[in-house]
DNA sequence: TCTTGTCGAATTGTTCAACGATCCTTATGT
DNA sequence: ACATAAGGATCGTTGAACAATTCGACAAGA
């Protein structure tokens, strides 16, 4: 790797160091792995309900991988919180107390919070940008799943104020197990538009450099959603 | 389950909730999963060095379990943190980077600056204390190791300040990982005594109710930490 | 009627052996 | 010295097998 050589390499430099960014998604293969994803995206998705039993010889046989590949799958998913595994009872999509729900909300006080007090750089604030304008087209157009993911994608960029990757994902698992929520939310517009307006106002609290306030209303914001959230999903117990 | 009927089990009602309260310990056994202690313990113990390979063969069979479960195992630890997954190469001790070891402080500064501001109960104190007193004690005796895991204890014990579960468990998990490069000190007491002092302080100003000060104080420490970690350990890159 | 014991089917937990795929080292040839 | 090819070691995955455990059903007993 001497570029002093001035070969014809040189000539697609920039590009190639473009790929190197899609390098960590090459080792990324491997059956258990792809399994988990696929499984992953179901029960986020709301495809498997929360407390149903996934059956190791039924999802085996329809992914057409063995039990063996399946089970490692089934533990990567039950440390990130999405499946619950009860010993010689089989896997079970993770069903939340409304306790556990409160801790949720208790991390992303701690996390978002965090992330609000710090001056933000430009790069940040872009995608942050981008998500609230995201989340507005969506709303304009009454697309309301749109608004919710629009939304998510707000709070991850927030957190990327931390500039710390081990926060982008504990936030990333702590959205994901959040989503195995927001499915009891039978109008997802009650549940979503309020926040389309209030994202605007937090980023514009950033962008004026006023972290105080901001991380008071973020506050305000985190009370409100899990409120809704509580009163909606409490009934269920 | 109609408690009006009054028969036999009114009698027995309060000590069998109590019984509920251990039910957490009875799923509690799978060979996986105990693999999974034995080597969590090994790796932060630095029986196994970072960035040695973790061959299948070779553990299964020291172990006597079979491939599948001890990889089974690998996964979760995988996902700790505490071991490095290279597909078709094998499992690794995870070998942390200088920007690692950054990345954990950035994390302890929000998670335990966040504790610190907490009113704190007076149950979390008593944890505190004892850990603070058991560090003092160590260090009275030369055991350096001993005040390291009493170190250890107090910060876990600061966490629980905020009384979330999820972010006890990150912290648990922080501390696994610190403890991978913990071990490249190789004279633990210059890097735990200075800490001793400290603690005592830091546990004045949170009996003394003042946050403020104590996330100040806390701020300053980790820096110092993050600091000495990082002298000693940036030129084994 | 309620409790307790027992049986059997279904499912998970774990092992084992096998084979292809991939990586690493070493030997080979230019 | 360098690229290439061969070989061995190890991982990835499978499929089958069996023990262990759960759970529901049903019978026996208080």
């Amino acid at each position: 790797m001497d570029d002093s050589l001035g070969n014809v390499e040189d000539a697609v430099d920039s590009p190639l160091s473009d790929l190197e960014h899609d390098r960590s998604r090459l080792g990324r293969s491997s059956t258990a792995e792809r399994v988990a994803d696929i499984l992953r995206d179901r029960v986020t998705e709301g495809f498997f309900e929360p407390g149903q039993r996934l059956s190791e010889e039924a999802i085996a046989d329809a992914l057409g991988v063995s039990r063996n590949t399946l089970r490692e799958s089934f533990r990567l998913l039950g440390h990130e919180g999405l499946l619950d595994h009860r010993l010689n009872r089989g896997v079970f999509v993770r069903v939340l107390s409304a306790e556990d729900v409160a801790d949720l909300y208790r991390v992303r006080r701690v996390i978002e919070g965090a992330a609000v007090r710090r001056r933000p750089s430009g790069e940040a604030l872009t995608v942050i940008r981008e998500a609230v304008a995201d989340a507005e087209r969506a709303a304009a157009s009454d697309d309301w799943r749109g608004v919710g993911t629009a939304n998510i994608r707000f709070h991850q960029a927030l957190v990327t104020l931390n500039q710390s990757p081990r926060l982008d994902e504990s936030m990333r698992q702590l959205l994901a197990e959040l989503r195995l929520v927001f499915h009891v939310m039978k109008n997802p517009r009650a549940f979503h538009e309020p926040f389309v307006a209030r994202n605007r106002k937090l980023l514009a609290l950033l962008e004026a450099d006023r972290p105080e306030e901001a991380a008071a209303f973020l506050d305000a914001y985190l009370d409100e959603a899990e409120q809704l959230l509580v009163r909606a999903y409490e009934p269920n117990r």
